[in-house]
DNA sequence: ATGGCCGGTGGAACCGGA
């Protein structure tokens, strides 16, 4: 009722009624008139490429992502089923290794300058990083990350945690990202950094808070380097646009997590500066997770303005 | 209500995951 009698209205509504009205008509005829379509850029640990790529190309079908950047293909390149995906109309580049790890983008549209490996440490054989640009009606660098879990966490007599380890290799791996992350800043161009960041940001992404205090996803240590990333003027495209608690991206196989909803926000995009000016919309594909033999992560995407 | 898994490797259990 109040929209009708908006409609008809001076200019002078007020904020708080203005979301409620449907924009004046004359607006559609200052935009342009055949709008680009945003390029949609999602992030899916799949949990083996060769257990999952049935549910991987229906998901592929339904929700038509430019781009995919998978975790955990568990493949070496070799064997990657990539005509499956090449005959979806997208281009494969791998960076997999054999049982473990492993890291891929899926993109409609061509991916220049490849790159495989996390920078910072010769020796390090595992197969957790993959950059390319991705060229549409603008170019956007990619970073599709598999950060490691970091479990088990040993303590000290004082209840510390021991930067040794898995849990010092994460947060070695943490900090030669941040070094990475300063390099693509300081290009001043859009770019994104998203995977599966096995970092609970804060309480209000698990169901059970109390039950990750001593995990190495969620150690004050291990939320420090993520607010570190962000600090550095990234922005976490989920929680920016949605405040709402009790949303996940994993829920574990055992103990009917799936069915308590007893789930964990680990899987995230970080946009640049540039890239966060550019985004439209975000989700997460919640629902694949409840479909036969579902991974124990969902896809969760962006959509970036053309 | 309670307890509960899955993928890869390799060809039986075990590792790793989160």
């Amino acid at each position: 009722m109040g929209a009708f009698l908006l409609w008809h209205g001076p200019l002078t509504q007020t904020c708080a009624t203005a979301a409620l009205v449907p924009p004046p008509r004359l607006t559609l005829h200052l935009r342009p008139s055949t709008p680009e379509a945003p390029m949609k850029i999602a992030t899916f640990n799949i949990n083996g490429i060769k257990a999952r790529h049935p549910a991987l190309i229906d998901w592929l079908r339904e929700a038509q992502p430019d781009v995919a950047l998978l975790q955990e293909i568990k493949s070496v390149d070799e064997a990657f089923p990539r005509e499956l995906f090449e005959d979806l109309g997208y281009q494969v580049e791998t960076h997999g290794q054999k049982s473990f790890n492993g890291v891929a983008i899926l993109s409609k549209l061509p991916l220049e300058d490849i790159t495989r490996g996390l920078p910072g440490d010769d020796g390090d054989e595992q197969a957790r990083w993959i950059e390319a640009t991705v060229v549409g009606e603008r170019a956007v660098r990619l970073c599709g990350l598999y950060l490691p879990n970091g479990n088990p966490v040993e303590f000290d007599d004082t209840g510390a945690p021991i930067h040794e380890g898995k849990y010092g290799y994460k947060l070695d791996w943490m900090a030669r990202m941040q070094a990475r992350a300063t390099e693509l800043l300081a290009l001043e161009e859009p770019f994104l950094m998203a995977g599966d960041y096995n970092i609970i940001p804060q309480d209000e992404d698990a169901a059970k808070p109390e039950a990750w205090r001593k995990d190495a996803l969620a150690l004050p240590e291990s939320r420090a380097a993520f607010r570190r990333l962000l600090n550095m003027g990234f922005t976490e495209a989920f929680r920016a646009r949605d405040a709402e608690p009790g949303q996940y991206s994993f829920w574990d196989y055992q103990a009917g997590a799936w069915p308590r909803n007893n789930g964990i926000r680990i899987d995230h995009l970080l946009l640049s500066p540039q890239a966060a000016d550019l985004m439209q919309a975000v989700g997460i594909d919640k629902e694949i997770r409840g479909r036969d033999k579902p991974s124990d992560h969902v896809p969760v995407w962006v959509e970036l303005a053309a």
